[in-house]
Parts: structure tokens; sequence; C-alpha cells
DNA sequence: CGGGATTTGAGGGGCGTACCTCAAATTTAT
DNA sequence: ATAAATTTGAGGTACGCCCCTCAAATCCCG
């Protein structure tokens, strides 16, 4: 049998109250009587019973995630997984609430973050790019008590509470050793697409690239980052144009998760499967372009992964509670067609029939 | 707010006597009424607080690991994610017994496995290769209502409910093409050695890696496997024959999961790094290899997932509740040294002071 | 329509914890 | 030593659910 408060008190020669008061960090208890208490604790090998304590705690976690109003694969496969990971989370007693706010409006932002502590909101996954106005907003937060966390694109210089995501400095690393061995001629150019999807990202991508690069692959050229933004007739005419000029391109890095364009545009100009073509975010487009060896290889997060991290840390977060940073730590993954995971049927979930 | 019973009760115009024998399944309950709960529980969007139920069920989850005695750095690696899972399932209202069998002895494992039930134990993850004895073994223990899952290692063809684990033929192929396409000489052969650490991981990996190597890489031959049985010297006598031998070969595949003998024996005979070395699971010597460059790439399994995935699935089990299945699926990782994740301070996690 | 069987309702006790109140005991300051 | 302040104890209610009992209501059948 696990211990129980009744135990505790017992075995400190205490009230139940005392230890109540112990447990709960209430005031009105002597520090002697508190060590007391706590030696008892220890001796006992007492755990508070979080279900219970939540139960009688009449504890729900409302969670906001907030995410840019961009219409991207990747989005689309967040917000995938968050609603899969929201209909588990009901059973445990928090509700997740979705904002999206215009991409390049960091005043609209603020404005919904700032909304949210009214709403009850008690932790915010945040996935945005760094500017005061949003550092402030966080500061703000914090002050009142919620838990912040960066999702996928992270804060650094805010005072959110943990970043949810992978070192984009390192996956660009992982690419260029991709890249680099996968090409078979050395003396070779690496074309580099940006979609700029979020600035910093794709910056630290592309230093922890040229890194490795330039130290390990000195025979390989790589061009500057060309931006399509997104436009897929532009990206093409540039793809071509770049193709025509450097007849040795063995390679193209695309530094966002936009793959469609490039494929199809690649598929067109007839040159599927010649180059090496690495990317990263495994969207149900890079997927079909893994199966189809439009792509080599794509460096990814584990979306679900990454989603349930930040409902954890939430919840851990705005219990004061220690996270178990093994299985908060989000990786670098390394996908080709052969290990490729099965993709599950993305239907809607039924919320779990009736029952148990 | 929350839908509780009693909402139902209202809604459904029927006592809460009545909702809770439908939610549990309980009998004495017309076929009509039972309808008409399922419809209010529908309408409302109930969800049963499991937490809660648990609670007031003083349900606990007495789970066991069953793992052979082996004392290779992959058992460790597991038993290290296992204790740790192991402080945070505490809170769970769930403690894992932990039992080690000799590894050749399918009797002593059935053994071993049929005292489960008498320890009270409501679920197995079990890590061990298909036997007769063992198949029996399973299913005695299915029918008596323990949930079981394979670790690791499949046994397809007994009754488990579930298998926690990659695709090991999948493993093999992605092995193939990173040493496929590492390669940077097209005639060459590869070596692979093998440890047996379990037989059906072996072969299936064996078997993957061929497949893809036939397919894309003629150029490529494979030589047979050479078993060395985990015994060093040994291994090294045989890798220096066979490279002396085949002076041509350019990489060499590990199937199983030691790894420090075979990079010791390479460290030896000065051939570090001239080589492509791959091999299986990330314990901390393929770390340390990874890092020092003395092996070029690991497909391995998260084994803090895997042990994770195990606990919930025996109590989703258990409690003959759904699974998620995106979130037990584990993945086929693939490591190099650029996105080796940071190793954590494998230290004894304390169990959570006190509070909360 | 009566009588037995089945279905339903009402209610209570409990799981482990939180949080509250009020009185009693103890300590501290004067 | 006395008054005031602080600390402690006792007990209750609640959270959402499970499980049990007993009586009342309803059903079905001949």
């Amino acid at each position: 049998m696990r211990p129980t408060v009744n135990d505790i008190a017992r075995e400190a020669g205490v009230s139940l109250a005392t230890v109540d008061r112990v447990l709960n960090d209430r005031p009105g208890v002597r520090a002697k009587t508190v060590e007391a208490v706590q030696e008892a604790i220890r001796r006992i090998g007492y755990v508070r019973d979080v279900a219970a304590a939540n139960l009688a705690r009449q504890r729900d976690y409302r969670l906001a995630f907030v995410l840019p109003d961009t219409d991207s694969q990747f989005i689309r496969t967040l917000l995938g997984a968050l609603s899969e990971a929201g209909h588990l989370s009901a059973a445990l007693r928090t509700d997740v609430v979705l904002r999206r706010f215009p991409a390049e409006d960091p005043h609209a932002l603020a404005g919904i973050l700032a909304e949210l502590p009214e709403a009850g909101v008690v932790g915010v996954a945040l996935m945005a790019p760094e500017t005061p106005v949003v550092r402030d907003a966080i500061r703000s937060l914090r002050q009142k008590g919620l838990a912040v966390v960066a999702l996928v694109s992270d804060l650094p210089n805010t005072e959110r509470d943990h970043f949810v995501g992978i070192d984009n400095r390192a996956a660009g690393r992982t690419a260029a050793v991709l890249t680099g061995r996968f090409l078979r001629s050395s003396p070779a150019r690496v074309m580099v697409l940006s979609d700029s999807m979020l600035l910093r990202e794709s910056i630290e991508r592309r230093l922890g690239f040229d890194g490795v690069m330039q130290a390990r692959f000195p025979g390989i050229e790589v061009l500057p980052s060309l931006e399509a933004h997104g436009q897929g007739a532009l990206l093409h005419d540039i793809v071509a144009q770049t193709l025509a000029r450097y007849p040795d391109i063995g390679a193209i890095y695309s530094l966002g998760s936009g793959q469609r364009a490039l494929t199809t545009c690649l598929e067109s100009l007839g040159r599927t499967g010649q180059l090496v073509v690495i990317g990263h975010e495994l969207t149900s487009h890079a997927r079909a372009a893994l199966e189809s060896g439009a792509m080599d290889a794509v460096i990814t997060q584990n979306v679900g992964h990454v989603v349930r991290s930040a409902l954890r840390v939430l919840r851990a977060k705005s219990d004061r509670v220690p996270i178990d940073v093994s299985q908060e730590q989000i990786r670098i993954e390394i996908v080709i067609r052969e290990n490729l995971p099965a993709s599950l049927p993305p239907g809607p979930v039924e919320p779990t029939p009736a029952g148990l």
C-alpha cells in the first residue's frame, strides 16, 4: 500500500491538518514541525497522489496554443497532431484552446496573448518569431503566473519556461552531413532554398549547414539562399535558372518546410531523382516525396511528440512540478524512405466511446 | 465545466445508479435504457475522469518487466530507462517489478512468467526469444487476464496484446541505404557482424539489409555474417582476418548492439575512420563511437520511449481502453554525430522531493 | 390480474487529497 | 505571571467516481 497523508500524520506524530499545511506550503507551522513532517515523508517514502490531488483541487488545465495563421503544410501537420492530442487530454482534465494570429503582425499577436489570462488560460504554447512586443507580452503573462513554452521556434531572450523543439543549428549540420555524404561527385554545388517560414530557424539551419560543409566537404560549394516566399511559380523560375546556370549542382537543400513546390518543379524540369534533395519537416508532401524518390532525406521533429511534450510541460510548470527531461527532449530525426513511419489514418479520432 | 455522471443521469432522465450500471457494464439494465444513457453521454460529450475512476477503484497497476539476465550494453540502457520511468510511474499508481531470466533457458523463463499472476501482476512486458514453452506461458497469462506486450523483440506467433519496438527488417533496409550511400567507391564489400543478441532481430535486419543491397547497390557485395558471440578477442581475430583477406571492404555493418569490441578492434588495427561503420542501438559506447568518428551511423530505437510506451500500453490494455496508436509507434531513428541527442546525467533520479 | 422476475431508484461509504473553520494548546512578549 | 500571538488539532465538506444494499417500481407470463 502506498503511504497516504494519514500515514505521514501518524509517523510524524502530528495531526492531519498540520501535514496538510506542510504539504501545501500553508503558513502557521513552526520550522521545527515542518522539518519533522518532511522527515516523516522521507522516511515512509510518501509520494503525493497527483490524481487525487487534482481531483480535490478541482484543477483543470486550460492551455492555449498560439500559432500563426499561415496555411502551410507544417502548420497543418501540427494542427493534426494537436487535435489528436486534444482528445486524449480530455481525460487528463486539460482543455486546449487554439488561437491563430496574422503571421506578420506582432501587435495582433500581443493582443491575443494579453487576452489569455482573462480567458482562464494557465499555460501557453507559442510559435512565433521573437519581437520586442512579444517579449513584453510574454513577460506580462509570466508575471500573471501563466506558464509559457516556446513551440518549434525558440524565444531564447524571453522569459519562456521551456522550449519544445529541436536545435536548428544541429539540424542544419545533420542536413549537411547527409548532403555531403550522399553526393557522389566531389566538386559540386549545392543549391539552398528558403521559404523563410520563420526567419530564425532558416538562419540557424543555414549556419549549421555551412559550418559542416566548410569543415568537412571543402569540395562542395554552397550557393546563397534563394527565397521564393512560398510562391510556386517564382520558385520554378528561380530553380530552373539556377540549375541552368550551374550545371554542376548536385544537391538541393531546402531549409524550410515547403517541399511540394520544389518537387513539382523538379518534376516538370525532368530532374526528379537526379539530384540529392534534402529538406525539413515530415509533412504529407515530404512523405510522398520520400516515397516516390523525389527527396532523399527529411530532417524532422516528431510533431506528435512536440505537441504532447508541450502539454506535459505546461501542466508540470503550472503545477510547479519538475519535468522529465529525457522524455521532453525532442530529437532531430532523419527520415529516409526506408524508415518512414507508417502513416496513420488522420481521420477524426472519436473521443473515446464512452467508458474507460 | 466537464460533464459528470450526475449530468448524464439528469440528461438521460435516469438515476445515478443506472448510469453507473451502464458505464461499468453491470447487468440489470434494459437494452433500451442502456441506449438512452449512451445517447445522453454522447449528447453532452461526457468523458470519464480516469483519475477519479482509478482513485475510487483503488486501482494500481502492478506491472512486470521480464528481461534476459544478459549484461549487455543494450540491456543496461534499457534498465536505465526503466528505472527512470519507474520514478514517475509512482505518481500514476503503477509499480514496476523487474524479473531477469537466464538468457538461454526458456523453461526458467516460463517458470518466472507463471509466478507473475500470484504476485498480483496485471501486465507483463517481455523481451525474450519466441519458443514453444514461452508461447504456452503467454497464452496462460492472457487467459488469466494479464496484459502482455512484447518488448523490443516481437513474439508474433503468440497471443501478446501488442509489440513495442521497431520493424527490424526496415531497420536493416535503413542501414543498407546508409551504407550504400556513405560508401564512396562502388565496387566494394561489406563485412557483416552479428553478436546474435536475439536471433530473430539479427535475421530480420540482415534480410532487410540484403534486400536493399541487391536491389539498389549491385556493385556492393555483402559478405556472410560473422559471429563472435560477444567475445572481444575472437571478434578481433575474425575482423582482422577478414579485412586482410578482402582489401576492398569499405564498410562494416554490425547487426547487433555490441559496438565496443568492434571499435576497439578497429582502433587496434589502425583502421578507425577508414571504413563506413554502421550499427544498432544507441548505447553509451555507440554514442562515444559516433562522437569520436569510429562509427558513422547508428540505427536505434528510443529506449526511453520504448519503456514509457510499454507502460502506457499495459495500463491501457488492463483498463481495456484504446491506445493512441501514433504515440505508441516506435520510430526507427538514425543517429549520426550531428543529431546525437544530448546525453542526460544518468544519475539516480530522486523520487520527487515531497510535494506535488 | 396476480405473482414472480427484472429493472430502477435512493442512498451510503470509500478512494486520497484540498481547503476551510473553530477551538484548544502552546509559545512568546511584556 | 498574564495577555497576546502563534501553532496545532479536530472535524467537516468537496472532488468524480466505484461499488454495494435494499426497497420500490415496472415488467412479463400464465
